[in-house]
RNA sequence: GGUGCCAUCGCCAAGUGGUAAGGCCGCAGCCUGCAAAGCUGCUAUCCCCAGUUCAAAUCUGGGUGGCACCUCCA
């Protein structure tokens, strides 16, 4: 597959350093708040890298971190009165909740930051040692940007010779003002590690270098991890410093490949808490079905920016119930694994950087097609067992149409309401029968007002929400 | 100010040199007791200007208009 690298900037073609296999290094979430929408769409989008490259056949290593060190898990835990790890258990267990609504697929390591200080310890003394990073007065250790004459090579940044040159005086004694803080005294008691270089706090960007040496890494390959991914914001500084930090101190480079996903705005607008329009995940999955959000969240490509806009969500639900709408004309055949023309060609589209456009037109062009022949009279044997099993790929690849159809067009609805509609149903059905269609439209125009829309079939009369 | 990205039908959105995928909306028809669903048909020459080329939405230059990063951020 081709994967475009946002170093380079150009599309490559993925090549492991190990024959068959592919390992991944996704930065997640710092749990100190819920989960937006921004952290879904990345989420999502290495969740769909790791499916591909499975279909592709390679035995994925996919790890995603949890930040539960932060200064900002430690000032809410301040506010709040409540204890650091009673704030990040929660909202770690909240993100795989939402994450699971979601269909995303569980890493196969999921580091925690306070579990990694000792892999952390190890880095900085490192950099020490080879002289790559120092201690100042106050009992912080800074890695030396000047130190590196790759450093910005990531990012592609320049940096003027002023501003490079000048000597921060500040109390932090930093010898340069782009150096950055791999560990973080803190002498006033509140929450500290130890470590072999006094009490304190490890350095965000420290973090992932460490958490990938610790579970990723070989040390002989040219690599650390095949490919490093998140969100677009994070090329600088986040993974400008951590390749810093583990080119310097290692003998291999971070990643070899790295994707950077766009952002999500809301209404045109960034989402930021001073806008006050973050759209969180908890809000977003009670009016919407995980799925839905799924789609519609995958439905533009990956390093575009994404706006987020209900009319568009709700357009991509339309086409989101088209596959269901045929899972449901095929509900209860057994389906067996067959190959066929589409799952070649849905590989291979998205196997060219992601084009999930690409891979919904060829869904919408299969679905249509075994529609039309349903539509006709006949057994159609082959196309049904055909359909089911490109609807399994497309489960396996997209996560699109994992659900019981039935379930996924009643979600929302209240098991007080179900059974009422389908009282009404039923008193429908017999005076259509007796050909009262005053009676029955009446009755139609009474299960409507529930919000949900009905069809005739042969097979009976179903309803879906609207 | 520095660096970079983008501009395709009413809306969303693929396509990076050979003559515009797909979805939503809309219109017409088939089907239906009527609907809904499904199916069929119809709807753009790609922001502007100049250039390169036999050939450009796709390359180059200029312009206009959006956006991002440069501070924590998915």
């Amino acid at each position: 597959m081709t994967i475009y690298d946002s170093v380079q900037k150009t599309k490559r073609e993925f090549i492991p350093q190990e024959s068959g296999k592919a390992s991944l290094y996704v930065c997640g979430p710092t749990v100190y708040d819920d989960a937006h929408l921004g952290h879904a769409k990345s989420a999502l989008v290495f969740d769909l890298l790791t499916r591909v490259l499975k279909a592709e056949g390679y035995d994925v290593t996919y790890a995603r971190n949890i930040t539960d060190i932060d200064d900002k898990i430690i000032n809410k835990a301040s506010q709040s009165g409540k204890k650091i790890k009673e704030i990040t258990d929660f909202y770690t267990d909240a993100y795989h909740e939402e994450m699971g609504k979601l269909g995303v697929t569980k890493p196969n390591i999921e580091p925690k930051a306070t579990e990694s200080l000792e892999a952390m310890f190890e880095l900085i003394q490192r950099l020490l040692d080879n002289k790559h990073a120092y201690k100042t007065a106050d009992g912080d250790v800074y890695f030396d940007t000047l130190s590196d004459s790759e450093y910005l090579k990531l990012s592609h940044r320049v940096q003027n010779e002023d501003e490079k040159l000048q000597r921060v005086e500040s109390s932090a004694q930093k010898k340069n003002s782009a150096d950055f803080a791999l560990w973080k005294s803190v002498k006033d008691g509140s929450v500290t590690f130890d470590s072999p270089f006094g009490a304190g706090r490890p350095g965000w960007h420290l973090e992932c270098s460490a958490m990938i040496e610790k579970h990723l890494a070989q040390p002989n390959k040219k690599f650390a991890v095949d490919i490093h991914g998140g969100g677009a914001d994070l090329l600088f500084p986040h993974h400008e410093n951590e390749a810093a930090q583990t080119r310097c101190a290692t003998s291999h480079s971070l990643a070899n490949y790295w994707m950077h996903n766009g952002f999500v705005n809301i209404d045109g607008e960034k989402m930021s808490k001073s806008l006050g329009n973050s759209f969180f995940l908890k809000d977003a999955l009670k009016i919407y079905d995980g799925e839905v959000l799924r789609f519609y969240l995958l439905s533009t490509h990956y390093r575009s920016n994404f706006n987020f806009n209900e009319d568009d969500l709700l357009s991509s639900k339309k086409r989101l119930d088209k596959i269901y709408r045929v899972k449901k004309r095929l509900f209860g055949l057994s389906s067996e694994n067959v190959k066929t023309p589409f799952k070649d060609e849905l590989l291979k589209v998205l196997g060219d950087d992601l084009n999930v456009s690409a891979s919904l037109a060829l869904i919408d062009e299969m679905i249509t097609s075994a529609n039309e022949t349903l539509d006709t009279s006949g057994k159609h044997k082959e196309l049904k067992r055909d359909t089911l099993s490109n609807l399994a790929f497309t489960e396996d690849v997209l996560g699109f149409g994992v659900k019981n159809p039935y379930e996924y067009f009643q979600f929302g609805v209240n098991e007080e309401t179900k059974a009422k509609i389908n009282t009404l149903i039923m008193q429908r059905d017999e005076a259509k029968k007796a050909k009262d269609f005053a009676t029955s439209d009446k009755l139609r125009d009474e299960i409507l007002a529930f919000g949900v829309s009905l069809m005739d079939t042969a097979a009976g009369t179903f309803w879906e929400r609207v």
